[in-house]
DNA sequence: ATAATTTGGTTTATAATGTAAACTTGTTTA
DNA sequence: TAAACAAGTTTACATTATAAACCAAATTAT
């Protein structure tokens, strides 16, 4: 009757990153801290999970002198995202 | 950007069994337990908090000689859940 | 020059939450 | 009348989320 919901997925921030990875392939630390409000050390520890899932990448780098922290989804954070997405369908219809 | 997902709304089980009331507008424990798949336990749990935030109601009475427990949703956990689905909608788009 | 602030993060300690196992109360069955 | 069952509830534990505290490098102020 209920589709499960990916636990990675299904957590205010995490989906929120998500949600803007999806829709825009590429996205830096500081962008992200903005669009969503998160504190720093929330979306740190929140990043983190979904790179060990295997949903995004983070690539570390350089902009001029100061650090720079690129996420880009991957084709299974996408799909998951996707699947996600599918099973909410069997909790609020449409 | 994104709206607030009401904490309360936003857990699998809890999610399930107002999505059940809101589409059946009453249902009964031993219901919700088969239908969601939970424990006994964590439905009680999840009742609680429902109930404690004034989503659903619960009448406890008997059907013969057992105990029956009905869970209505009210009007408020009607509305949360709407408001619940259309903050969604600012994750998952559509 | 060097002390104070800012930027871009990470680590870690705590609070909140979810979950199932264990328990309770009463009923039916053997 | 003892064992098993039904309908829940309580409680203990594990997981998760979150922000405070921290760190390193760069910038700004003195």
């Amino acid at each position: 009757m209920f589709d499960k919901l990916d636990p990675l997925l299904h957590s205010e921030l995490r989906l929120a990153v998500m949600s803007i990875l999806v829709g825009s392939d590429e996205a830096d630390f500081v962008y992200l801290r903005q669009q969503t409000g998160a504190t720093a050390g929330n979306l740190s520890v929140q990043l983190d999970k979904l790179t060990a899932a295997g949903y995004i990448s983070v690539e570390k780098g350089f902009q001029g002198k100061k650090p720079r922290t690129t996420c880009r989804v991957t084709e299974a954070g996408r799909a998951a995202f996707e699947a996600y997405v599918e099973a909410l369908r069997s909790y609020i219809g449409k």
